[in-house]
DNA sequence: TATTGTTATACTCTATAACTATA
DNA sequence: TATAGTTATAGAGTATAACAATA
């Protein structure tokens, strides 16, 4: 690392920025061709992958909290395109599942959010989108360990 | 690329998970210690590199739009820690410095910087540090060109 | 007319805390 | 008492539009 400070080395700014590059565009077009916002296609995915699946364990793989989970369930909900359940083993929690509405959009939503992907990234080779997956899963451990301080 | 959508091998999830980490991490370090928003460290990074930069290219510089150096340049003057000299060349712009005190304060911030990104990311050699840098530039290119979709 | 910068406004995202209902 | 989830509220980031001053 540079002993000096350059804003444009350094890497919490790089990362910053092509992280807002690529949410932009990827929000812009979930919001526009779906009326979904990040927080509630993910849970879609989610729940397109596992199927009744509690709040909790939602917060989990999405790595959202459980008041951005809740608000995004109770749209899903809303809109139809989840359902919840009862949790015969806990009241205080239930399950939650796409309906048929849910899946149907998940089958119109996966293959756009692939060919997104597949444009922002078409300038790395599969092995280097291999790589930085690997190199952001180190920087993201690494800044959650160091978290409360 | 999977041919099947995987929230956890999604690449714009991996980035945003990444970004806010690192950015959560590096926010609350500088408003906690010096009471500065990321804009705001930002537009003082790049002073203390180039003196007497005029807000159109404080935005350029630090990827931010017009509004957001506005916002962040009052602030830093209302602290007296920038000042804002007449651009003799053009009387709708003017000319932004880092005062004596925010010098000081500079001086005291690009150390704790450097310490915090080193300790997020000391998990990469620093070969792997200059990879994720081009890696990351290429992708915010990328994402770039197809923006206005 | 076009451009630099500010102000107004609003929407999203995130975080804290208070609350409910169950355990 | 502790936990799962919801609601309330506010701070921060980002975007659009309208505006003032100057080119």
């Amino acid at each position: 690392m540079p002993a000096t400070l350059r804003l444009d080395r350094f890497l919490p700014y790089r990362l910053s920025v092509a992280s807002n590059a690529v949410s932009t565009r990827i929000s812009n077009a979930y919001r526009r061709r779906f009326g979904l916002k990040i927080a509630e296609w993910r849970l879609i995915a989610i729940l397109a992958e596992h199927d009744r699946v509690t709040p909790a364990r939602l917060g989990e793989a999405t790595r959202m909290d459980k008041i951005t989970v809740s608000r995004a369930a109770a749209a899903l909900v809303e809109r139809g395109l989840v359902a919840a359940d009862a949790n015969p083993a806990d009241g205080r929690s239930h399950f939650l599942s796409l309906t048929g509405d849910g899946r149907a959009l998940y089958a119109e939503i996966a293959p756009v959010a692939l060919a997104v992907e597949g444009e922002m990234f078409d300038a790395l080779s599969r092995d280097e989108r291999a790589l930085l997956d690997a190199l952001l899963r180190r920087v993201e451990a690494s800044a959650m360990r160091g978290e409360q301080e």
